[in-house]
DNA sequence: TCAAAGATAGTCATCAATTACTATCTTTGC
DNA sequence: GCAAAGATAGTAATTGATGACTATCTTTGA
């Protein structure tokens, strides 16, 4: 229990690098993170590090497989309550940009990642992830267009492509009102123009 | 004319070196583009950049400016010829999206320049352009609402967010299929989501 | 001929990764 | 029960690579 404790087991030591990098991914550059930064902001040295990680990239690794699992769970929570397709598509908006808005280095990381040159396996991880989460709006979508909540003559991609940009482009004016709740206080008002867009013509 | 002379003058050394830089964002992550990088792409020393610069922030700065002007102007021109608001808006998105197909490396840099921590020359000069274009694209929603083309009851702010999102959406799009041209190809059916949210009911 | 452009060969700082050593837990044999 | 032995976590110093920047020499073209 003593997180405080300087001695922690391999487990805990390597979740606690994963929020520090997400932590740090929220006040800088993530590919100005270096592995003394991460150390510093755990109270450790460079070195130890590397006790617990064979290289950076598998730290990078972990980070991503700790993002995509907790807001994929996170996704679903939401949509699970939800009755309608239409419902259950705006829960998973403002469930996302909560988690965004509690992590804010996350958008960046990911960005960075996708923009990678070469085939890095956290690269994969991003790819992998965005494109399961593309997949389930579409099936959202789908399924309101067959329920007639959603305008029948609807675009899916284009309207999945759409809703993915919302999100980014939410952490853009984040980043330059310089204020991460920017987020959270306009998410609805951004979907509000989205699911005009989107819905059936009532 | 002679573009194959190894030796320019100092004012075209300095605008082929803002072409390298943005072509090389188009293939690899913006901070991984080293002086020697840019210098390998003109078939130059790298010592020889540091005649040009004073340092390579003012490459950056330089690359901003560079962006600034063609993107605002390409972003005006096209806005000219259209008589409605509804019409220049599309124009105005269709143009950019053309601008970043032939320049992908673009939305890169600007990303990663807004996301640098601390207060750098560029980042300001990228402030002020992703401010000013807000700006305008609020003003021609306003005017569409003025004149009943879009929704009275329409938050400008956040259809202006949604305008810079879905950009963002077709990058990131173009980034996980792996080839710029996605954008052009669906720019128009992404817009035509965009539209429907934001015209007024007729 | 001479000033501007480029080449060459450095310096210095930074960063990921390694290594030899130390501190702290955990298990085992008596 | 509890000390010795081993395993595990962390430290501190170092290394090799790389990157921005600079000093000095060489070439070019008007």
């Amino acid at each position: 229990m003593s997180s405080t404790s300087k001695y922690l087991s391999a487990s805990e030591r390597r979740a606690v690098t994963v929020e520090a990098v997400i932590a740090l991914a929220a006040e800088q550059n993530p590919s100005q993170i270096t592995t003394a930064a991460i150390a510093e902001r755990m109270g450790l040295t460079q070195g130890a590090i590397f006790r617990h990680f064979p290289n950076k990239e598998a730290i990078l690794e972990a980070v991503m497989g700790w993002v995509s699992e907790r807001l994929i769970s996170r996704i679903e929570k939401a949509l699970a309550g939800e009755p309608s397709p239409l419902a259950a598509l705006q829960g998973m908006f403002m469930a996302h940009a909560g988690f965004i808005t509690e992590h804010p280095g996350i958008p960046h990381l990911l960005f960075e990642e996708l923009q990678r040159a070469g085939e890095t396996a956290p690269k994969r991880m991003v790819l992998t992830l965005v494109q399961r989460y593309e997949e389930r709006i579409k099936r959202l979508l789908e399924k309101g267009k067959a329920c007639g909540e959603l305008d029948p003559e609807l675009n899916s991609k284009a309207a999945a492509t759409l809703f993915l940009g919302m999100i980014q482009g939410l952490v853009m004016q984040s980043l330059i009102v310089g204020d991460v709740n920017h987020i959270r206080r306009n998410a609805s008002k951004v979907y509000a123009v989205y699911e005009r867009g989107i819905r059936s013509a009532s």
